[in-house]
DNA sequence: TAATGTGTGCTTATCAATATATACAGGAGC
DNA sequence: GCTCCTGTATATATTGATAAGCACACATTA
């Protein structure tokens, strides 16, 4: 199975949080439905083109967090899903993104008018897609 | 004089990143003027509670790419502000917030309509403020 | 059932980037 | 001169990222 993560290259942001981040998003918006097998470290690694070690860091810190199950030699499985808190979840991801865009506007002296004016003009733009 | 810049604690960009970043803006969007004689190291230091040296290589970066000039024993000013790119730089600042905004909403599948309303709703909120 | 092949994750050794404390050195003003 | 402000250099700890090789699990097959 291939999991959806985007690197971003000229993100300060470290790699493996990157990584952790939008793995713990999937999992927990119930994109990557519990039980499912992710790839090996080796694939994964691969496919993102970064080191193994990166890979399994990211899966050690999910597991720690009760998200995955990893077991030497057959591989990292998800477990919990809390089905309870996943659209509270969803909602705090949207909801931090949105804050630190009214910081952006805010930092730059962009009006509220502006602000809203771009982000429906971005928005419209995505549509014709 | 006191700079307004905002330390995340609980984000994983580093510091010296987030410091940078932020001074920047606030140079290149005219906020601190040319000319102004910054703090010196010691004392925005103390102000963010972070070490000397990480102010030090803000001051040293920035003034590589030629917004600030240093000299020993008097301190930091701000040089050149090209203000012919000023506005380009303030719009290019919001988008990418704006992008990562929509990144945001899309990997937990938030529907544009969903998104609009919650920014209208926390635009609305600041407002009262 | 023992051997082996090929997939897993794990360990070690290493390097670069981030962040710090402490001591050094230059300029301004009395 | 001295003193008190500047920035600067050195040495060190911590964290992020890597490569290469070790160890375990399981299926195949002799």
């Amino acid at each position: 199975m291939r999991i959806p993560v985007q690197i971003n290259e000229s993100s300060a942001e470290p790699l493996y949080h990157q990584i952790e981040t939008q793995l713990r998003s999937l999992i927990v918006t119930g994109q990557v439905a519990e039980g499912t097998l992710l790839p090996s470290i080796r694939e994964f690694a691969a496919d993102l083109k970064c080191s193994v070690i990166t890979i399994r860091r990211v899966y050690q810190d999910l597991e720690n967090e009760g998200l995955l199950r990893t077991r030497q030699g057959t591989g990292t499985f998800v477990t919990r899903v809390d089905t309870d808190d996943r659209e509270e979840y969803k909602k705090q991801i949207v909801l931090e993104a949105v804050r630190s865009l009214l910081d952006a506007a805010r930092s730059v002296g962009y009006s509220p008018e502006e602000l809203k004016a771009l982000v429906d003009e971005t928005l419209r733009k995505e549509e014709r897609k």
